[in-house]
DNA sequence: TTGTAGGCGTTATCAA
DNA sequence: TTGATAACGCCTACAA
């Protein structure tokens, strides 16, 4: 590979005129000539290594999510690598596959690399982890919580509204006359499931339906449970006549599983999903579901970081609370 | 932060006793202790970039994908993080959002970033782009393609069979009795829509069934494309009997057009579909389709990455072909 | 087993 | 504008 050393030998200029025209310097016309000329030939490229021993600076984003697998966060990076890729920065992506020694390793391993910030979606970290994990030079590097908060912990924060999200649809399907309306929502440890759970809860209380804890449902997030707790809500003595569920995956199942029992979701059960939009589409009815905006999520939180990097610490802790879309199809 | 020289500081011992205690060699017991004490002390630990400096190693491999936002490459890559992690590497991730500039910009930071290994799913880049992309110290950082060889650039690649894959699919359907069999193929240029194309075309000839162009469609490997090219076979004067879709989104798409016009797949036409094995059971009767070991494929590419890392250039460029296995469901 | 010293490729300071 | 020179934090002969 080739060095500055080499550069200054090719061109008889000195190491520190190469590096001032690197990094933006002026020089004479001539020597900038040479000087581009070497590297073309040489082909020469910075190393940021060395760089970033001196600087402090690496220029990358670290990011770390629970998974790969779902449509839901890929649309969130890729809109948060596009806008922090405007800025001049790369951003390398982790995954901690739902495990939780994982999460933590991980955010370890990017502040070993030297990220100059961190995007999480938390699941089981907690904030003195999380510090501990980043702890490092000066004031330490930023980090923005994407998709969820972490209770008791100031820290900036990009998330959806689910609380309301899951109200509007549960109040939708109170509209439609229904009282006995199931859930199944993730496990409520997780922030996100809880604010849904809440949305649920509160929908009815407004409308004066009382709850019937049986019908809340806590799964694992994944097909399986969609497709498990459908059915345990339907071999219920008295099952419920609508139904939310308030993932992607546990949506699936529980299509899948309204499926094999012959159960036409929208008509014979109100219904509504999550995320699923693609999906929702290659069923009829169509199936009602609530669309979170990903890719704004993206951008915000890339926005906001690079306001972090830039130093600037204004209103911080900030939370940004984005609104969720409904689709509703079939029956009104 | 704490560098090695505090830790020399606190413990009294010199810089190079730290440092080679730190890389695994022995020290006196009670300087181990207080070695240990002082780390823990200081919340000490390695500058992986001051590192890198000097072993010219990062214990870093970097992916090159062309989305995050399907299930098939996030299913590869997590078992590819898994086996890489296993032997001590971090793998960093970045998608090209399918730019064919992005892809070779990608990997220059990559590149950049010093990273000891690149797993890349190609799309547009030529081998002389990786290469130049990619050219560093000595020999080389090791590649490996994965999903897509390069034609004609000598390079470890692990893929599926995806001939043999479309050809059984393919097979099938004319085992029901179709002989107007469709194709919903991403461009051609692309490797592995190529060779799927070749499986479909290879089945018709060997069941002496003549191939009508006007079934071979193109599409863009979208949710749009599978949709509108469903619609355009289906609008022909003398439409095929039976459908193979190439592609995740695409069979989304075309199951979708399907239910627009009333057609049930696997009742009133013939269907075969890619990846979506999940999806494939929300509908009825269940989706014929073509499953790839994605996971397989994520750990056979690691540990070949592994053993290039470990300098064991055996049998180079290694070509591994995996086998895809097809879901067979609804009418035999 | 421990310590000394030199260098990895850059950047930044300060003279010239 | 240009050029010596001293870090940045770490590793590694080599010497003690």
């Amino acid at each position: 590979m080739a060095t500055i050393k080499d550069v200054a030998r090719e061109t008889g200029l000195s190491l520190a005129t190469i590096s001032k025209y690197i990094n933006g310097g002026s020089v004479r016309e001539p020597n900038r000539a040479r000087i581009e000329a070497a590297i073309e030939a040489l082909g020469y490229s910075v190393n940021r290594n060395a760089r970033s021993l001196k600087t402090n600076r690496t220029m990358t984003i670290g990011v770390v999510m629970p998974t790969l697998c779902v449509p839901f966060f890929g649309d969130v990076l890729s809109a948060l690598d596009g806008t922090l890729r405007a800025a001049g920065y790369t951003t390398f992506v982790c995954s901690y596959e739902f495990d939780r020694a994982l999460e933590l390793e991980k955010l370890r391993a990017l502040s070993n690399n030297n990220v100059d910030g961190v995007v999480l979606i938390a699941e089981g970290v907690t904030g003195e982890e999380i510090e501990s994990a980043l702890r490092r030079g000066g004031r330490g590097t930023p980090v923005i919580l994407v998709d969820r908060a972490i209770p008791g912990y100031p820290c900036d924060s990009v998330v959806i509204d689910n609380l309301n999200a899951t109200y509007a649809a549960v109040e939708h399907l109170i509209t439609l006359g229904h009282k006995r309306i199931g859930i199944i929502v993730a496990s409520m440890e997780i922030y996100t499931a809880f604010e849904r759970f809440t949305g649920y809860r509160r929908a009815l209380e407004d409308y004066g339906i009382g709850m019937d804890r049986t019908l809340v449902l806590e799964g694992n997030n994944d097909f399986e449970s969609g497709e498990r707790l459908f059915h345990r809500l339907m071999d219920m003595e008295n099952p419920p006549t609508a139904l939310c569920v308030t993932n992607y995956d546990m949506t699936l199942g529980a299509v899948t599983a309204a499926h094999e029992r012959g159960i036409v979701l929208g008509r014979d059960m109100g219904f509504f999903g999550f995320d699923a939009v693609d999906v929702s589409r290659v069923v009829s009815p169509r199936l009602n579901v609530v669309e979170q905006p990903t890719r704004l999520m993206g951008e915000r939180a890339g926005e906001l970081m690079l306001k972090r990097l830039a130093g600037d610490g204004d209103s911080f802790p900030e939370l940004l609370r984005l609104k969720a879309r409904l689709h509703f199809f079939g029956q009104e």
